[in-house]
DNA sequence: TAGCCGATAGTTTTT
DNA sequence: CTATCGGCTA
């Protein structure tokens, strides 16, 4: 055998890789080589001949993890990579709806709705519904929604304690009714239909059961509930799970990741022990440092201490700058001498807690002619123009995709107003039916409707014979949108722009490699095979953020979408309490161990240099904050710190900043205060009678409190502009 | 039907 | 403060 795949792997490292084919949960520590064990591992089994290509799952959350996972592999060993399940949750999932959508009740056109289309949807049913926007918000019934499928739940399996949440699951149900009878699955139905259709359909159950042996899966700590039980189904008594992950960087839980499948996995697929990689490849010494101190505070942790070979490096620098705008002309000036000094931009981040952070650093960096990058912006298939061009083509494949019609209909504007739009939706539910089909039936009462319908059918035959692109290039054209935005007043460069990128990507598309294995019977010879690919591809891989790659430019980013990267440099900006750790986060049980866990992640990203800020005074939602430094700043060892002191006048805590909150210590059993009130209370507003405070969230000084006051509906109300006494 | 104006809300995000 | 959205008016 060859020996060279193993060759340069550390003790642990080795002892993971060729780990008995037993299920193993692997605590990788941030920087010390996760995704080369994982690689490696696979490469091994199959080199070994411990398994065939065939038998083999790999998971990964994110379309880039499982891009690297394959470019990486297919670097160590000849393999066919198409032929294994390496994917996304999601994307795996996809490709066994596809196979099997008969057996799940799907019809073969489906389309899935990313997370615009599902809100989208949710209002037009809300709506149809009469149900007040106030009433139900149609976001947090979104929420509702995917956190129960997220836990495995339908609609008839809830029992609602109150006449709020009973309105909701009836919404779950009515919600689940449209999509089914659209024809249409959003993201967390890929996973729940998938495990349904395992846990009731024992041929197919057994089937994969069967052959899968070995299922490894990355960042394992960010699985949820449905993933988990999934994971289960799919491994059956026979499969190895081999789970790579780190409990310190679980840092989703609000989008329903369960970091307690750790424990879970060890206990039901007896593993003794978890392997730990505690070797980090990445930051010198005194980074390590306090990164390990900083998350040493949290308790809950199944406990792993980072050690490195590397010099103690730099001191952390830390600044606190008197305002936001000098905070971010320190990280300017740090980042241009830095520069001097011969690093390079790309290789430096400027990372914050909020989006809303990155516009004084925006337009500071504009001034100072730094070049920049911000990520994190709006993706390409999530574009409006692309989004449009796409309903045209989901419409040629399906045109009861009412989603798709809505979008469309009067886009380019083509007389087709808000009232005709209505009479067709009046006509399709009294019947019944889809909105194509109604907009059909109106016949040649309306002429303009009618030419809408002639240009559908007019993509839906060609699609029948058009290969993707030209049917791309169609849709663009007669669907009139080039010329629309061409006409429409404003520059629309960038969208006339992203159109031709959108068929670029149809040209380069190849579609047996992006979601089916091995085309099920019949796909291949369904003409529309390469649109529905395509379609569905658009949206599971939203693509990458934006276009121009590589450039030499400061990254601006969040800490989450920081995670997983690692830059020369990093300047973690916006250290106070209330912005980081959140006000937001405080509130909730666990939250402030979620913080801390997310601040670890912000400073293992950085391999030499890492400087920390903070501002005394920041502008926020219009108003004027005084902040204090952050606790975790604290927490970090005096001995790696170095304290750079701002230029300009010193902070003065007495006339500056004369109410500072202070704030009581994490405590999770007293009643939670938000300026005065508490959940649960009685309240009385002038306007809106008397109500009870269903949630409340603090906000510095303020809190924002919803309250229901019953038949005037549920009102969020912030206590510094309205006027509330206790009854 | 389209464009304008005022109200409103405003963590983190991948699929 | 500012982006977005819904409603209202021309």
């Amino acid at each position: 055998m060859n020996t060279s795949l193993l060759q340069g792997l550390n003790p642990e490292q080795l002892a993971a890789v060729t780990w008995p084919p037993q299920s193993a949960l692997v605590l990788a520590g941030a920087g010390s080589g996760k995704t080369r064990v994982l690689t490696t591992r696979i490469a091994w089994l199959l080199q070994s001949g411990q398994a065939g290509v065939h038998s083999i799952m790999a998971v990964t959350f994110t379309n880039k993890a499982a891009k690297e996972m394959q470019t990486r592999l297919a670097a160590m060993i000849p393999v066919n990579v198409r032929s294994m399940w390496l994917g996304t949750f999601h994307g795996l999932c996809h490709r066994f709806l596809r196979m099997h959508h008969q057996d799940a009740g799907l019809p073969s056109a489906f389309q899935i709705l990313d997370s615009g289309d599902q809100l989208a949807l949710i209002k037009r049913m809300l709506k149809a519904l009469n149900i007040a926007e106030e009433i139900i918000a149609p976001r947090s019934l979104q929420g509702f929604i995917n956190a129960q499928k997220e836990s495995g739940l339908r609609a008839e399996a809830l029992h609602a304690p109150d006449p709020h949440t009973t309105k909701m699951v009836e919404c779950y149900a009515e919600y689940d009714k449209i999509c089914q009878r659209e024809g249409v699955v959003d993201f967390a139905e890929l996973m729940l239909r998938s495990y349904e259709l395992l846990q009731r359909n024992e041929i197919l159950r057994r089937h994969y059961q069967n052959r899968f042996n070995h299922i490894l899966v990355d960042e394992f700590q960010d699985t949820n509930k449905l993933q988990y039980a999934w994971l289960k189904l799919m491994a059956g008594d026979n499969a190895a799970v081999f789970a790579v992950g780190d409990d310190d960087q679980s840092i989703y839980r609000f989008r329903g990741a369960h970091v307690g499948n750790m424990s879970a996995l060890m206990h039901e697929f007896d593993i003794e022990a978890p392997i730990k990689l505690e070797q980090n490849y990445r930051s010198v010494g005194n980074i390590l440092m306090a990164a390990n101190a900083v998350i040493e505070h949290n308790a809950e942790r199944l406990g792993k201490n980072l050690r490195t070979d590397a010099a103690d490096g730099d001191k952390i620098r830390f600044i606190a700058a008197p305002t936001d705008f000098e905070e971010a002309q320190f990280v300017i000036d740090e980042a241009k001498s830095l520069q001097r000094e011969g690093r390079t931009f790309s290789q430096m981040a400027v990372l914050y807690r909020s989006n809303a952070q990155s516009r004084v650093l925006e337009q500071a960096l504009f001034r100072a002619g730094v070049p920049y990058k911000i990520y994190g912006g709006l993706r390409f298939y999530e574009r409006q123009e692309i989004k449009h061009a796409l309903a045209y083509l989901r419409l040629a494949v399906n045109p009861d995709d009412d989603n798709a019609l809505l979008r469309v209909i009067n886009v380019p504007a083509r007389g087709i107003g808000a009232r005709t739009i209505e009479n067709i939706q009046t006509a399709a539910a009294e019947q019944g039916i889809s909105l194509w089909q109604a907009a059909c039936g109106m016949g040649a009462k309306a002429a303009k409707v009618a030419a809408f319908v002639r240009l559908i059918e007019g993509l839906g035959t060609q699609a029948a014979v058009s290969s993707l692109q030209e049917m791309m290039l169609a849709v663009t054209r007669d669907s009139g949108l080039v010329e629309y935005y061409q006409t429409q007043k404003g520059d629309h460069q960038d969208r006339l722009d992203n159109l031709d990128e959108l068929v670029n990507a149809a040209v380069a598309f190849k579609p047996e490699e992006s979601v089916f294995e091995v085309l099920p019977e019949g796909a291949q010879a369904n003409p529309l095979f390469p649109i529905l690919a395509f379609l569905s591809s658009a949206a599971l891989e939203s693509g990458e953020n934006q276009a121009g790659e590589g450039e030499e430019a400061l990254q601006l980013m969040t800490v989450h979408a920081a995670k997983g990267l690692e830059f020369d440099a990093v300047f973690l900006t916006g250290m106070e309490e209330g912005l980081f750790p959140s006000e937001y986060s405080l509130a909730e049980r666990g939250g402030l161990e979620e913080e801390r866990r997310l601040m670890y992640v912000a400073i293992t990203r950085a391999r030499q240099r890492l400087y920390i800020s903070m501002a005394q005074q920041r502008l926020l939602h219009g108003q004027t904050h005084f902040g204090i430094v952050s606790r975790f700043v604290d927490e970090i060892p005096e001995v790696v710190l170095h304290r750079l002191s701002a230029k300009t006048k010193p902070f003065n805590s007495f006339t500056d900043a004369p109410k500072i909150k202070t704030r009581v210590a994490e405590n999770y059993d007293l009643p939670q205060d938000y300026a005065g009130f508490r959940i649960g209370q009685n309240v009385r507003h002038a306007k809106f009678g008397t109500g009870v405070i269903i949630e409340a969230v603090n906000k510095g000084e303020s809190a924002r409190l919803t309250i229901n006051f019953g038949q005037h509906g549920v009102k969020e109300l912030d206590t510094a502009y309205a006027k509330l006494e206790a009854v």
